[in-house]
Formats: structure tokens, C-alpha cells, sequence
DNA sequence: ATAGCCATGTAACCAGTTACATGATTGA
DNA sequence: TCAATCATGTAACTGGTTACATGGCTAT
């Protein structure tokens, strides 16, 4: 689970309410990692229960905002997490799921919903591009603090030229007509060897 | 969800019993969609339960095994969601987390899980090529046949160059120095702005 | 004999999503 | 006055993971 360290990284960074850290969410880091508030105030229930953060102070005036910093436990679990070996993702994508069985559905339907996802992840890229443009429109040592939040804004650039690369290239194949549009994987495969890429 | 989804294609292309779509997820989907045994038997049981599905046969000789068939219901659900559009994925990587609070740990360790995820995106990475250049060995009829289900296996294949790609983007990065190698975010930025990427 | 594979399942738990709910403040 | 934003929460549900459990068959 990161969702908890994620708060961790984001409290360590600056104090604040669930509130902000929603806000925060939104702009960075949730660009890979988002949370909707409920998950915000429930972790940070359990935080403060194992005191990991604490409540910095209840505010008097009206916006009624509890504020939250690390604690030292908070900051060793933190550490210690991030220490810790974690599996590498692999894609787990529904679309993936759309097209690997796209045959049993209706052509043209296949291709309007890449069609839509090839937009979408175009228009995630642009956002992405405007946030690297600011980035280096800052000053060496703002850059050099923001270093690594940087590298992972990378990641998401790199992840959506790649899937507009990867949806071009289905695209150019499903078009060409090299490929089926008919239902055409057998029933009638010989025994019991599933109809898939695979290994001799 | 779509777990029952995977599944309908799964045994659309071929009936078979929980045990088979195991072995199938393995070799083939699993790449992108995987699920346990435990996952599988029991949405094999919901989908019999709406219908969707159902036994074959149950096998009087000795393994077992509850052989499903997708049914007419079945094959007009799953028609149904591959026409219904699905949000894209966006990228949702505990490493990502990891390489964001980087600061709050220790540098070494982070480049050593870098290093980590390198070798297994690597190894991911052959284990993919390997399966298109059997591809290739199929004939013209074989290939156009497995046309969609190779272009997920392009999918993976996309997907780890790009890790690995952004794994030596991150290592040059921080191994120039030109990143700190020790907590310098400050706590006291001015106001409320969290120190992270963003628009202006 | 015993290890490994074939084959199926239950139960508890954890994380994430959606729905529901409240109430104050600020600006048009 | 009305909409938007600030600010916090509870509850139900869904999907996924982990632990536990059983028993036969096959090859060494």
C-alpha cells in the first residue's frame, strides 16, 4: 500500500489538512497516485492513530482545518518503506482486454474507442508538456529541488507518447485490413492448445 | 471489472474449466491481466449463476474438472462491453511514489531498487521478444489469426522499453550529482504552495 | 515414500470507489 | 440568493490478495 506513504512523502515535504492534501494530490503526484478524499481522512486517521503524524493544532477560526505534520516514527516508517523492495508494475489495462478479444466484439466500435483514447492521452500529453515547459521556465536551484517530483512527470510524458505510439501502430494494422474484422479464432483448435501467442 | 470480461473472451475462443483459464491467463492475457485461482472459480460461479456460462460436462474420469461454455447471454454481454467506453489508464506506480519522496530516504537504496526494476523490466523485456520473434515463425493464416492478441503482446513490449528508458533517464540523472543527494526541500516555502511541479 | 502437478474451493482481510451527508464562507 | 469553494466525515459495496484447506494422480 502507498497511498499512506504517499501522505507521508506529502506531510514531510510541508504540513497540512486533508484538505490540502487533496489539493496536492491533484497536482502532482496524483498524476500517478490519486486518492479521493475519503481515502485522504481515513489514512490519515490511522496515521495519527499509530503516531506517525500528528495534529498540529486545531483552528479556531472558521474553516474548521485540522493540520497534520510527520512525526519522528512517521518520518523512520517513511524511510524505512522507501528502503524496502517493491515488485515492478506491469500493466494491468482493460483496453488491453478490448483489444485481445476485439474479434468477439464490432470492428468499428474497437477502432472509435482507440480513436477516443488516442485523444484523451493525447490531451494528457499537451498537460503534461506545459507542466515540463514550466518547470524550466524556474531557476537552477528551484529545478534542482524539484528534481525528482520532475522525473516522475517524465514518466507520465514518456507513458502517454507510448500509448499513442502503441495506439498508431493498431491503429495502421486494424486499417490495412491485414487484419480480420470477422469473428475468425477457431472452436475447432486442435486439443486442448488455447488459441494464443505463446511459447512451443 | 473486467476479470469477467477476460474471462468471456477466454472461453469464447474455448470453453474449458477454471484450471485451463489459470493456465491461460499465465501464458497469454495474464501479461496485461492476470488473476489467482481464487478469483477465477469464483467469478466462473457468478457468470453460471447470470447465465452466462455453463458446465459443459462434468467429467466422470478422474481430474475433476468443471469444463464452461460461454452462452448465447454470454456472448451478447460481452459484445455489449466491448462497444461500451472505458476511461484510459493512467499510470498508478508505488515507484513513482518512491522516486517522488526520494529526499526523505537514502539515495543508495533508491538507486538500487532502480537498478532492481532495471534487471526485471530487462528480463520482461527479453521473455516478450522472445514470444513475438515465435510469432513470426507462425504462417500468414496462424498470424492473422492471433493479429489482436499479438498487438498486446506489442503492448508489454512498448511498455518495458519505456520503463527502461525512463530507468536510465532517472540513473543518469542522479548518478551526474546533478540531483542533491541529501533533504533539501525546505519546509519553509513561502505561503501555502507545496513545493511540486506545477502550473503556474 | 514423496514431491509435484491437477483440480477445486472457503474465509478473512485490505484498498479503492461510490453514495450519502453536513455545514460554513465567499463572491457575483 | 445562489453557486462555488472550503472542510470534514460515515457507510456500503466491489475487486483483489493472502491464508487456509482438501484430495487424487503421476513419476521418481
Amino acid at each position: 500500500m502507498s497511498l499512506k506513504h504517499a501522505i507521508l512523502v506529502l506531510l514531510s515535504d510541508q504540513p497540512g489538512s486533508g484538505y490540502d492534501l487533496v489539493q496536492r494530490f491533484r497536482s502532482g503526484i496524483g498524476h500517478f497516485w490519486n486518492a479521493t478524499h475519503q481515502q485522504v481522512y481515513q489514512e490519515l486517521k490511522k496515521l495519527n492513530a499509530d503516531k506517525q503524524v500528528q495534529l498540529e493544532k486545531a483552528q479556531e477560526e472558521r474553516p474548521d482545518r485540522k493540520v497534520y505534520r510527520v512525526t519522528a516514527v512517521g518520518r523512520r516508517a517513511l524511510k524505512a518503506w522507501l528502503a524496502e523492495p517493491i515488485e515492478p508494475l506491469r500493466i494491468r489495462d482493460a483496453l488491453l482486454v478490448k483489444v485481445y478479444g476485439g474479434q468477439f466484439g464490432d470492428r468499428d466500435s474497437l477502432v472509435a474507442e482507440l480513436d477516443r483514447h488516442r485523444i484523451l492521452h493525447q490531451r494528457h500529453l499537451e498537460e503534461y508538456l506545459q507542466l515540463e515547459a514550466y518547470y524550466f521556465e524556474q531557476d537552477e536551484a528551484t529545478r534542482r529541488r524539484h528534481g525528482l517530483p520532475y522525473l516522475t512527470l517524465r514518466r507520465g510524458i514518456v507513458y502517454e507518447k507510448d500509448n499513442i505510439e502503441w495506439l498508431d501502430e493498431v491503429r495502421a494494422l486494424i486499417e490495412a485490413d491485414r487484419l480480420p474484422a470477422a469473428p475468425v479464432l477457431a472452436n475447432g483448435t486442435a486439443g486442448r492448445k488455447p488459441a494464443r501467442v505463446s511459447k512451443p
